[in-house]
RNA sequence: GCCCCCGUAGUUCAAUGGAUAGAACAAGGCUCUUCUAAGGCCUUGAUGUAGGUUCGAUUCCUACCGAGGGCACCA
């Protein structure tokens, strides 16, 4: 439709003799403007000396000389210039229609079809706990991961373990200092946040106590060395027993890992890149060999990529990590790597070396940062390792949800799984709904509530239409999407939108785009649920209005699946 | 000191250089003998300051003020 509206205006302007390259369409802030505007009037009318409003009536006369199709109602000029189109009726049933036939493949584009993609996210540390930082990453990772894959995109999904490294072996010292952390019995859930409590020990010791942060260090040779077969022992349990942990949440979370890198590994790889690369990008500097970045780019420094004692630093890994992601998929388009805000900088450093080893990979590698998650309420997690758990605030998330459905009749298993699939959403929509960098304020109260901006709210919309589309299947009303009424409802207005707010969220890399418009679509369902009787016997156009609730419902389980959130069809 | 990111209603967030800057929460009122009231409808309130570019600036540029992050052997 944009395209051939385009057209029109293209037409119109030659038609008349005014020259113009990029035509700009959009559509209007307020819905009450038509559905597509353009300011072309506007752009060019101080190049042919016109007023800007008389210039429009003149390409509005010329667009209906040209005969509009019946996709079109009106066109008109309003406000200081601008030419709103406004569209028929017919073409808010067809797009219903449209919908209906595409049913799950709703909003798909193909801009990035035959292109490889692996993004990294999440990236908690084995013997660590997982805190909410993590969450943070693991919800814009796993959404753009699936934005991308909609618009064609092979997206494959890694995860890259801190395997080795002093936070290891704070925690095998605080396991040594208390052995009941060492309990092999439980969950391995359990078992992990005994090891993320000795962490904090050991990371809390590190600090203030001269004795232990010797100790701690000695074990950290240890460990490299694999000298110690205690130290080993407790090494293999830990490793395993935290991962297993990771991995039930990222059952409840949604998320699939494709590759696990690890860390230890890279850095060989890291090494031997930075060796090989001597002279031409890395130079020694006071013992260590760094990388002076300033050279090439102002805004960069000099980072370091082997210390003196000749360890690689995270610079040197994320090298070796580059380097093998691209071994992994040779004929990988795009590497996507989602960190914090603060790695920014190291990673525009790592990202200068890269392309001068590796110029084809230079266009190949993309940074997406996110912000910091604080609380509203309650305390804060503090920075020396006492931060609040992941899995301590989805379990919070959970009961103030169960609390929330007890006059809901459900079986035990159906409440858990809903509970659980609104608890992602509420912590999850939280996330996405800002644009990536921002820190967020997560407040549990309006996260779960349903009155407005929340991911349970579109859920709740969802199982809303799904519980009319049930109806409808009993009283036998087929969905038809050419019985319309007069009227054209807000939300047809929204629904057609979906797949250009797709290609933008995933053009540029921001679920929060898919968010806002669902919401956005949200209201306006459940506004015409509440004006409109749907399953009505009397009223020729309900099986039309039934065939737009399917619509509105496969969007919203669409559009849902691309934020990494479940569609429960009863809540 | 240098570099990066940010500053929008009381609060939490939006706004591809466009029209009257959108929502939500909070406050008040109305609304279930209709499909989920965890809903809907109605009523207030904001672009940090000063310039500049532009027909038009929350958006681009400059300065200032304010907050956060980064800047050599941690990740």
């Amino acid at each position: 439709m944009q395209e051939k509206i385009k057209k029109l205006i293209k037409d119109a302007l030659e038609n008349l003799e005014i020259e113009t390259n990029d035509i700009v369409l959009e559509h209007p802030a307020d819905l009450k403007m038509g559905d597509y505007s353009t300011n072309v009037a506007m752009a060019v009318a101080k190049s042919v000396k016109s007023n800007p409003k008389e210039l429009a009536e003149k390409i509005v006369a010329e667009i209906l000389r040209l005969n509009l199709d019946n996709n079109i109602e009106k066109v008109e000029v309003a406000g200081p210039g601008f030419i709103n189109f406004h569209l028929s009726r017919k073409f808010f049933g067809r797009s219903v229609e449209e919908i209906l036939n595409e049913g799950e493949n709703v909003g798909k584009n193909k801009t990035l079809s035959g292109k490889k993609i692996m993004i990294e996210h999440t990236v908690p540390n084995p013997f660590k706990p997982f805190h909410i930082g993590h969450l943070m990453t693991n919800a814009i990772g796993e959404s753009v991961g699936r934005i991308l894959k909609h618009s064609g995109a092979e997206v494959s999904q890694d995860n890259y373990q801190g395997d080795v490294g002093l936070h290891v072996a704070k925690a095998i010292y605080g396991l040594l200092e208390n052995e009941n952390l060492q309990s092999k019995i439980g969950t391995h859930n359990l078992q992990a946040t005994n090891i993320g409590l000795a962490y904090a020990r050991g990371a809390g010791a590190y600090e203030v106590d001269e004795k232990a942060k010797k100790e701690i260090d000695e074990i950290n040779k240890k460990l490299y060395s694999k000298s110690d077969k205690k130290i080993n022992e407790i090494y293999d349990w830990g490793f395993e027993v935290t991962m297993d942990a990771f991995e039930d949440l990222y059952k409840i979370l949604g998320t699939k890992f494709d590759f696990y890198f690890l860390e230890s590994v890279m850095a060989d790889i890291g090494r031997d890149i930075v060796k090989d690369n001597m002279g031409k990008v890395f130079e020694e500097s006071e013992g260590a060999i760094v990388f002076k970045a300033e050279k090439y780019d102002k805004k960069l420094h000099t980072r370091v990529f082997i210390t003196k004692e000749g360890l690689p630093t995270y610079e040197a890994k994320e090298l070796g990590l580059t380097e093998e992601k691209f071994k992994t998929e040779p004929d990988m388009d795009l590497s996507i790597v989602v960190t914090a805000n603060e790695q920014a900088d190291y990673m525009k450093v790592v990202a200068k070396a890269i392309s001068i080893i590796h110029p084809e990979h230079e266009e190949k590698m993309k940074h997406i940062t996110h912000g910091m998650m604080r609380l509203s309420t309650g305390k804060m997690g503090s920075r020396k390792g006492n931060a609040i758990t992941g899995e301590s605030l989805i379990n919070d998330v959970r009961d103030a949800i169960l609390e929330k459905m007890t006059d809901r009749d459900f079986g035990n298993e159906e409440r858990e799984k809903i509970a659980n699939d609104v608890c992602v959403s509420a912590i999850k929509y939280s996330i996405l709904r800002s644009s990536s960098g921002s820190d967020i304020v997560y407040n549990v109260e309006e996260s779960i509530s349903t009155e407005g901006d929340s991911g349970p709210y579109l859920q709740y919309s969802f199982a809303r239409a799904n519980s009319v589309l049930e109806k409808a299947k009993k009283e036998d009303i087929l969905p038809d999407p050419h019985a319309f009424p007069d009227e054209i409802f807000e939300v047809e207005k929204l629904l057609y939108k979906f797949s250009e707010v797709v290609l933008r969220a995933s053009k540029e890399y921001e679920p929060h785009y898919i968010a806002s418009y669902l919401i956005e679509v949200a209201r306006a369902f459940n506004s015409f649920y509440g004006n409109n009787l749907i399953i009505d016997k009397t009223d020729k156009s309900s099986a039309y209005k039934v065939a737009l609730t399917f619509a509105f419902s496969f969007v919203m389980k669409a559009g849902l699946h691309l934020l990494g959130i479940q569609a429960p069809e009863r809540m």
